[in-house]
DNA sequence: TATTGTTATACTCTATAACTATA
DNA sequence: TATAGTTATAGAGTATAACAATA
């Protein structure tokens, strides 16, 4: 048989409580910017090379496209991004960061990186690597493609610590 | 310097998506339960010898008391759970689970670890091993007891893939 | 007066539908 | 007729506030 379920082996929990612990620094860092976390994605987005519709942004970020509209009209309040017309299509809107977006996802992804270490903090520097490694394979080989923000509403419940049973 | 960030080094979008694949499978797991996620950890902690009130639950799990009230009506109406009146505090009640609530958690962990397996698939056992230790140690090393259910609308949008900069 | 649990209300976020302008 | 984007409306989920019973 198996190994006995046990603290050891819950890896919901413990990808939970790493994934919460990452979330609490990112959202820190995150915290200022329209939009929060999903405005991030947005300029990280729009930073490409070849400026993408709004709809083409919804769909690479999961998100309705009538969500893009109220996230980007917030971005572009504080003239993070533009909305360019596409002149080849005058129905579509071409999204490219400012000069002070382009600061600013440069800063964002500054203190992420810093957020990143603070999580890896207690492991030494070769067993980061291995960690590192390891959630990239699983990543690449699991990734199904499937929208990024559609699994929000069942994340939070899985994450409490493990109880003993009766 | 450091590397320079790429896929290899961004540990938000590897966790994010081993994250999600795990929640994928937990949540068809899951689906069937009344208040999905939350409820299955509301059945882990009625499970305990000491049966606990509903605040105490609620605090656990990091929701609101008031939140606590209608999963626990969804839970007992499925009769998983009982709303047993306190002998030494009537005003509280504690909660228990029934032979049926019973039985039913232990179906769902079953079918949970083998969630986990699936997620695990694409490593060998040596490499799950060492996965499972270094996410633990980083568990127990950064839990800093803050509740569980609260970072649900955080993550969704931190994971979407990297793309290219300008 | 404070606390447990319930109920009623309001708020936030997201999705659905309708609308304009283009194609 | 179909599509990009916007706006208006409605829905789910959660939190806030008021309430009843008890301490």
């Amino acid at each position: 048989m198996t190994t006995p379920a046990g603290v050891e082996t819950d890896l919901g929990w413990a990808l939970g409580t790493v994934m919460r612990t990452y979330l609490q620094a990112a959202h820190a860092v995150l915290d200022g910017v329209p939009g929060g976390p999903r405005g991030y994605q947005v300029l990280t987005a729009a930073s490409r090379d070849e400026p993408g519709t709004q709809l083409a942004l919804a769909q690479q970020l999961g998100v309705d496209r009538t969500v893009m509209t109220y996230l980007l009209d917030d971005l572009e309040t504080e003239r993070l991004i533009e909305r360019r017309p596409d002149p080849a299509d005058r129905r579509a809107r071409r999204i490219t960061l400012t000069e002070a977006g382009c600061t600013r996802l440069c800063d964002l992804e500054r203190r992420l990186r810093a957020a990143e270490e603070h999580v890896l903090a207690p492991l030494d520097p070769a067993e980061r690597d291995t960690l590192r490694g390891l959630l990239h394979r699983l990543a690449t080989r699991t990734d199904d493609g499937t929208s990024p923000c559609q699994v929000a509403d069942e994340i939070s419940a899985m994450n409490a610590p493990p109880t003993r049973r009766r």
